[in-house]
RNA sequence: GGUCUGGUAGUUCAGUUGGUUAGAAUACAUGCCUGUCACGCAUGGGGUCGCGGGUUCGAGUCCCGUCCAGACCGCCA
């Protein structure tokens, strides 16, 4: 070992103790007589002295030393006379009696100091010097706890981690394949996999009783600050258990990384339909740190000649409790973040209930009274701001719900270090695709229909709900499985209703229905989205803090500069020709 | 595929109505300084104003195009 301790470890108990340490130059401070240096490795940092009056030789070399050079010190560890307690090693200091330089360093693009002067571009194409930096270290670090934390929940219960491959098969639904040529099968082509979905079902079919992997997943598809084009998945599999098992065992789950992570005890989550998540907060993953819940006043509004509210499909309101004092400016402002394109709102329509009385911005249609109404509908009080936006259902519910979210954010009401977790229940089971005109499997092809609903699969397979859920926190799907099929017969009618041929769904996916004739237990799983599970702990809204070496927004890695060009050579092998 | 924002010193940014030699902070280099810890003080070097075109007597500034980055919409079973 080049080193007897590390540079976070030192205290006054280890005082006169002749230590020999390694780390990184993180700053010298020359003050003519006297040469401080910090030390910087993983575990912290300690300050090295340097005396001219003891030893000119080494107070040169000290002061020779760059920011980032690699150095190998010896000496004692001694009591500050001016301590720092700002620091953890801060009672004590080495007085250096050796050094030596184990690498020179050249001066880096940017800072390497918890708030560094760096941009995002920057320290990505240099994301080895940005790991340096304590914020970073520290999210891998989590990151590290919270993988540990599962595999020993997981593994207490008798779940076997096994790995699936990599290079698999393409599927048409879904999100879009990465794909991986094959040279030995020319023309053919691997796909990586978007999750092990078919494989975890195949170890049930096996015997495998209790899986799980941390693995990593790929989609092809467009990023956004929590989405990457490979992200990584804790994705669990039960036997012979039903809905209710595996929301208990994962909800332990959640608690466990909670306690041990965060030293948060997580209260019971509660359980919310599709329907009433849709209803009260327009979203499939509704952020319950805080009601403001959608109001439909549809019926309070018929019937005043006011011709935007009568030709709506929807009129939806939210009461923003104590916003009553909203000048017309933020009123203005909110109309028009309403407005804009992402949100796509025509307009916003408002009321103030205040001591003074009712005011709205549709005082020409409608009187005090009639808008009253609309304050007991949505239990507003006096002081209360009243949001309405009218329209087309779907349309209208969506922008609502984002407006919703915004005046949390604006109120303060979406604080990072509360946590409010919850389970979706109860989601369609299918989609209606007007462009194609055909349904698409909401979850995915192999989700069960509530048990109770399977006689619909013939008459009316629109209204069946799936045997499936998701786990929100703070308005983040953090997770989300099923109970799977596990009927050969079922499965074969369900892709008739998702419009493959028999034919097709046997070319697709015959290795899983073939596999379903051999004895397929009935089973379960779920996948918790690890890297959104860490930046959630982390008190982050991006996922890319969390990952070692992310991709930026057009997946590219700009420090190994990939995805890049192949050479000819390697296309004609694989008999590749480029357009 | 679309909307918006940004691109100026190694870095983070400022730059007025289009007008003299493009600034600050920090980093870097040199010198001074014996208790600093964001050390201090002094001096110095450092610029293809993303790229291309246009308007103009004159463009970092205005216009068009393009590239890059970020956020979002579409997309993400």
């Amino acid at each position: 070992m080049l080193r007897t301790h590390t540079c976070g470890e030192l205290n006054r108990n280890d005082i006169n103790k002749s230590v020999t340490l390694c780390g990184w130059v993180q700053r010298t401070r020359n003050l003519g007589g006297m040469t401080f240096i910090d030390l910087r490795d993983r575990y912290g940092v300690s300050q090295l002295v340097f005396n001219m009056e003891t030893n000119v030789k080494l107070c040169d070399q000290a002061r020779s030393l760059g920011r980032e050079f690699v150095i190998q010190i010896t000496g004692t560890v001694a009591e500050r006379s001016n301590k720092n307690l700002k620091m953890a090693t801060g009672e004590i200091e080495i007085i250096v009696t050796h050094v030596t330089v184990l690498n020179t360093a050249i001066t880096p693009p940017f800072t390497i100091e918890d708030k560094s002067d760096g941009g995002d571009d920057l320290r990505m194409k240099y994301r080895y010097l940005d790991i340096r930096r304590n914020p970073v270290k520290e999210a891998l670090l989590l990151r590290a706890k919270v993988a540990t934390a599962t595999r020993e929940y997981l593994n207490d219960l008798d779940f076997c981690e096994v790995e699936t491959p990599v290079l698999i098969k393409s599927t048409p639904e879904g999100a879009r394949d990465f794909v991986v040529p094959s040279r030995m099968n020319q023309g053919e082509f691997y796909a990586l996999p978007q999750s092990p979905q078919t494989f975890k079902q195949l170890l049930m079919v096996a015997g495998m009783d209790r899986y799980y992997q941390i693995v990593k997943c790929f989609r092809d598809e467009d990023l956004r600050a929590d989405r990457q084009p490979e992200f990584t998945q804790i994705d669990c599999e039960m036997s012979f258990v039903e809905r209710a098992d595996i929301l208990a065992t994962f909800e332990g789950l959640i608690k466990f990384l909670f306690k041990k992570v965060k030293g948060i005890e997580l209260p019971a989550l509660p359980h919310m339909t599709y329907a009433d998540a849709m209803e009260h907060y327009g979203n499939d993953k509704p952020d319950i740190r805080f009601e403001m819940k959608l109001h439909n006043i549809k019926h309070l509004t018929c019937g005043n000649n006011f011709k935007l509210f009568d030709e709506a499909e929807t009129v939806l309101a939210i009461c923003v409790a104590g916003a009553a004092n909203y000048t017309r400016k933020q009123l203005d402002e909110l109309t028009d973040w309403v407005k804009r394109p992402q949100i796509g709102a025509t307009g916003l329509i408002y009321a103030r209930s205040t001591a003074e009385g009712i005011k709205s911005s549709v005082d020409k249609f409608f009187d005090a009274n009639a808008v009253a109404k609309w304050f007991d509908h949505c239990n507003g009080h006096d002081g209360d701001l009243l949001l309405i936006l009218a329209g087309a259902e779907y349309k209208t519910r969506k922008a609502m719900s984002e407006l919703r979210l915004e005046m949390g954010n604006r109120l303060g009401l979406r604080n990072a270090n509360e946590y409010k977790a919850l389970w979706v229940l109860d989601f369609p089971l299918l989609e209606y695709n007007e462009e194609e005109k055909r349904f698409f499997a909401m979850h995915h092809p192999f989700t069960a229909p509530l048990p109770e609903q399977l006689h619909l699969l013939d008459s009316n397979p629109a209204a069946i709900n799936a045997n499936a859920y998701d786990m929100v926190i703070n308005g983040v799907e953090v997770g989300g499985g099923s109970i799977r099929i596990f009927d050969k017969h079922v499965q074969a009618k369900m892709f008739d209703i998702l419009g493959f041929t028999a034919d097709e769904a046997q070319a697709q996916f015959g290795f899983l229905m073939n596999a379903f004739t051999y004895g397929a237990p009935p089973h379960g799983g779920i996948a918790f989205g690890f890297d959104r599970l860490c930046s959630l702990f982390g008190g982050s809204d991006s996922i890319r803090d969390y990952i070692a070496f992310p991709k930026n927004n057009s997946g590219r890695d700009v420090m190994i500069d990939a995805p890049s060009s192949i050479d000819q050579k390697q296309l004609t092998e694989l008999a590749i020709s480029l357009i």
